[in-house]
RNA sequence: GCGGCAUUGGCGGAAUUGGUAGACGCGCCAGACUUAGGAUCUGGUUCGAAAGAGUGUAGGUUCGAGUCCUAUAUGCCGCACCA
């Protein structure tokens, strides 16, 4: 029987569906309940170009780890959902008045069968979409959460604001004399989640605001469109507090060096010093921050941000008109030109701070290389050892005094922390490691500054101004936020006329005409009722795309829930993702919130784990592969004329040829199907081609068939998979073709999950065939007892498998799959025991031909519920000696001997071996190796 | 500029702890079966005629290095006026 791959693979789709094979239980009451393992995907916004061949790579890999995980015994949840919020369905719908629900749910279903297809297995009544009502109430529940808490530094802990308040109330006579409005007012500066009036990345063509992560060189990641900076009302998460804790839980998980990297960086600690600096004539003094304490001594002059609220107190009558104008320009520049152009400029303000080492007068300059957001938005210049205050130095002729022995800075600044240093008063004659600490000390002891750590990271914007997104939970009453009650949660997204935004510039929402809070009935009103004593207005803007997705891991463990967002049994046994696969574009947006947002929940006690994801992989890029033919664009070209790849660097042709992207799917290991080819747009119709072999096109017959082995020959180049390349390869084409288990072990095959690869079908053929072979091995089932070495085969398999499992190694399993098939064919194999686990062994990796020939052996139950075997070394060992080989005509193996043995006692005790000794036949080793302790290797 | 990763046949890539370099697959070559082959099966395939050489390059450690160390080149990715 031939192996049909699609007549399989439905009819067991069928099955696990009608068997509910993947359907995960928590444990429930008394019963212990098996160990749990939580394997899990980052879960895809659902575009409406569907799945490309690339997306799955990840899901593939962690249906192998589930689905082996279960046959190892554990309790696995392994779920899918959608990240249903996104600007694309709101574009979409602002272009066509589609409402982005209905595109968002076609989307989905699309996804949904195309997974399906792959054979993966998810819980799918565990999944979740974020733009679910029943999802996102948990969602705004957070939010409230976050409103309602403060961080306290001293704890190191989110805490009720409550807290606080009390606090207030008892300790700070001041509060009670506060207005409501007032208080609320300084509460503001603590919650967690805060409105504020904050520098943003302000997108005009989206209309919205963005966070640092989505914008990257001063335009838009998503469309890449200009954006500038403007100063709005925003809501923000308090993320900056979490820093240290962020930076510190890094070293608590399985992470790869290089994103752990990523989001240190991100972070971006760093260790420095707080200075106070006098200004003369002036009791207030100022403060900066500096890592190069050491360098106080080479302080020639000071910079503000533009931004620095010590810059009014700093700006002589005489310098004002000049300063003012200098701060138009900057607040004109968008960030974009900021990068472009990178020139030195700058501003005297007029007054002078006084060095507190040298007591000397420098002049303070305002200057946009120095960022207001980081430090105190002040620093201290030395232009001698730092490369930009070096630069501006030259440009306003400041002087450069150098600090350490050796550092030639007539040219340059000398920017590295080394060296013995000089003209730096108590400092002299330490190395640089040496004079930051001392000075670090000094200026302690002195109280002219302090010790202080500094993050890069900044709190995460958290307003859009956009339609399809989370609605705030808030209402604004006297102009101040306050919070809709829980029990009214979910705050559903109102229906609206306009996806754009209304013509005064609000967001999309202020379309909503039922948008406004009746306080008293607790309920959503029409916003014609606004009275501002009863009735007020809710939030206009929505949340952003990563509020979503910040803790939807936590709802799989416990979907259905309507009390909570996770139950704390259900938290309690799931605990964490044990294994999260996705790509590295979430390192620094999704990765970051994630693990902030689960932080809050833990200092809320909602979570046992402070950490969300304990091992996470990120799988590689599946770059495109794009196909070229080439066009003559020579002498009397006709433009209709295409040349083999082979000829293009003959004399004849080359130059003259202009390479053309062709559709991939027109082609077959690069060799063109030129007959599709001319039926594939109008301007091929009457394609004429020059073939591999330098033959052209027979014009009376020009429909020739491959049989005339008449080949033209692609071009190829590795390029981003996409429409515009004609290089997108479609699953589902390829499961229709080859099969779903043929997918699945062919992109686990085409190299290292981590790494970025191109898809190249080229390969494709080779894994079909061996599913094929295997699959005739099934033909006559016997019941013999295995013999030694088909026993060996299948040991050596299980060994390699399991430990390629374990260590997240897949794409060597499929050859160890190959070789056994190998070798078992060599012997003719077809007994039922080793069959049988064979198929056991391939199910994670391709589970509907497992199934059947599990089905043709056992024929009852399922294979993905079959035990994985254990191998047994002793199939493996051969008599005593370990691992011996054989290879032309030589022996090599190693033998445990005692210490401290001469090249000759081993030799002799090597012979008195039996095992070395019928290797050996009495003739001495070629060569002896005696490693330190007891192993030995001996070549003949 | 800073940080990370990579570099092995014609190609994708194996080599798990420092121990047979090139597994497995593609491609290619030869053969078989065929009216036919873009099907299937069998054998061969790192380079070199051979001696030999060989894991980007140059050194080092080691009995032994693709693997460890030092320098260097190239490519990819991330961050980037963060004091």
């Amino acid at each position: 029987m031939d192996y049909d791959f699609q007549a399989i693979e439905k009819k067991w789709q069928q099955e696990w569906d009608k068997r509910g094979a993947y359907e995960v239980k928590n444990p429930t009451g008394e019963e212990p309940g098996k160990e749990p393992y939580y394997v899990l995907d980052m879960f895809p916004y659902p575009s409406g170009a569907g799945l490309h061949v690339g997306h799955p790579l990840g899901y593939i890999a962690s249906d192998i780890v589930a689905r082996y995980k279960r046959q190892k015994g554990y309790n696995v949840l392994h779920p899918m959902g959608f990240d249903a919020y996104g600007l694309p369905a709101e574009q979409y719908a602002i272009q066509t008045g589609q409402h982005p629900e209905i595109t968002t749910e076609k989307n989905i279903k699309r996804y949904v069968e195309q997974l399906r297809k792959i054979g993966f297995c998810y819980d799918w009544k565990r999944s979740v979409r974020t733009c679910d009502p029943d999802f996102y109430r948990w969602t705004q529940w957070a939010f409230s959460q976050m409103f309602n808490s403060y961080y306290d530094t001293d704890r190191q802990q989110a805490r009720p604001i409550s807290e606080l308040v009390s606090r207030w109330e008892k300790e700070d006579p001041t509060w009670q004399t506060l207005s409501e409005k007032e208080q609320q007012a300084r509460l503001m500066d603590y919650r967690i989640a805060y409105l504020a009036d904050t520098k943003v990345n302000w997108c005009p063509q989206l209309g919205t605001v963005l966070a640092n992560d989505e914008v990257s060189e001063g335009l838009s990641v998503r469309g890449g469109y200009p954006v500038e900076q403007r100063v709005m009302r925003q809501w923000c998460l308090r993320v900056s507090a979490y820093a240290g804790r962020l930076l510190e839980g890094l070293d608590k998980i399985d992470w790869t060096e290089s994103l752990k990297d990523t989001q240190r960086n991100w972070i971006g600690r760093s260790e420095g010093a707080e200075m106070q600096f006098n200004i003369k004539g002036q009791d207030e003094p100022f403060t900066i921050f500096t890592t190069r304490a050491d360098t106080v001594y080479g302080v020639t002059f000071m910079v503000l941000a533009p931004e620095s609220e010590y810059v009014q107190r700093v700006v002589t009558e005489e310098h004002k008109t000049e300063v003012e104008e200098y701060l138009a320009w900057v607040r004109h520049r968008t960030e974009r030109e900021r990068i472009a152009d990178r020139k030195v400029t700058g501003v005297f303000t007029g007054s002078f701070a006084i060095n507190p080492l040298t007591e000397k007068e420098i002049p303070i300059y305002i200057s946009d290389y120095v960022l207001a957001g980081y430090g105190t938005g002040a620093i201290m210049a030395v232009p001698a050892h730092d490369s930009r205050d070096y630069a501006f130095a030259k440009h306003f002729n400041l002087p450069v005094i150098p600090l350490i022995e050796g550092a030639d800075v007539s040219e340059q600044s000398f920017d590295a922390k080394e060296g013995r240093m000089i003209n730096s008063g108590i400092l002299n004659g330490l190395e640089v490691k040496d004079a930051i600490a001392r000075m670090k000390a000094y200026i302690k002891e002195k109280g002219i500054g302090r010790v202080k750590v500094n993050y890069r990271l900044r709190d995460a914007i958290f307003s859009r101004q956009r339609y399809w997104g989370e609605p705030f939970p808030v209402y604004y009453k006297n102009e101040m936020p306050y919070l809709i009650p829980d029990e009214c949660l979910p705050l559903q997204l109102p229906e609206v006329k306009d996806f754009k935004p209304t013509e005064d510039g609000q967001p999309p929402l202020g379309n909503a005409q039922v948008w406004a809070w009746d306080e008293k009935n607790n309920q959503v009103v029409d916003k014609a009722l606004i009275d501002n004593t009863t009735v007020f207005p809710l939030e206009l803007c929505t949340m952003p795309g990563f509020a979503g997705s910040s803790a939807y891991y936590l709802r799989y463990m416990d979907n259905k829930n309507d009390k909570a967002l996770v139950s704390r049994e259900a938290n309690r046994y799931w605990r964490q993702v044990n294994l999260y696969i996705g790509g590295t574009e979430h390192a620094t947006g999704h990765l970051i919130y994630s693990r902030f947002w689960n932080k809050f929940l833990y200092d809320l006690g909602c979570v046992c784990e402070d950490e969300p994801f304990k091992k996470l992989i990120n799988q590689g890029m599946i770059q495109g592969r794009s196909n070229f033919v080439y066009r003559y664009i020579g002498e009397g070209a006709s433009g209709n004329l295409y040349i083999s790849y082979n000829l293009i660097e003959n004399p004849e042709y080359k130059g003259k040829v202009q390479p053309i992207h062709v559709d991939v799917n027109l082609v077959h290991n690069d060799v063109l199907d030129v007959n599709a080819f001319r039926l594939w747009m109008p301007q091929y119709k009457n394609a004429q081609f020059v073939y591999a072999d330098g033959s052209k096109m027979d014009e009376d017959n020009p429909y020739i068939s491959m049989q005339q082995e008449k080949n033209y020959i692609c071009g190829w180049a590795v390029e981003k998979m996409s429409k515009s390349m004609y290089n997108v390869v479609n699953p589902d084409d390829i499961v229709e073709h080859y099969g779903a288990d043929t997918l699945r072990l062919y992109e686990m095959f085409l190299g290292p999950l981590e790494m970025s690869k191109p898809w190249d079908t080229n390969g494709i053929d080779g894994v079909h065939r061996f599913l094929r072979k295997l699959w005739n091995m099934y033909e006559n089932i016997s019941d013999g007892e295995p013999t030694k070495e088909e026993l060996r085969s299948l040991h050596k398999l299980i060994k390699k498998v399991t430990w390629d499992i374990e260590h997240y190694s897949f794409n060597t399993s499929i050859p160890a799959f190959m070789i056994a098939q190998n070798e078992l064919s060599a012997l003719k194999c077809n007994k039922r025991a080793v069959l049988v686990q064979i198929a056991v062994l391939l199910a994670p990796f391709a589970p509907h031909i497992a199934e059947e020939m599990y089905h043709r052996c056992q024929n009852d139950g399922l294979v993905i519920d079959a035990e994985w075997p254990e191998w047994n070394e002793q199939y493996l060992e051969e008599s005593g000696v370990k691992y011996p080989v054989q290879f032309n005509g030589k022996v090599k193996f190693t033998i445990e001997l005692p210490k401290g043995m001469s090249k000759e006692e081993v030799e002799k005790a090597v012979l008195a071996t039996e095992d070395a000794g019928k290797y050996l036949n009495g003739n001495a080793p070629k060569r002896v190796i005696v490693v330190p302790d007891k192993i030995v290797n001996i070549v003949l």
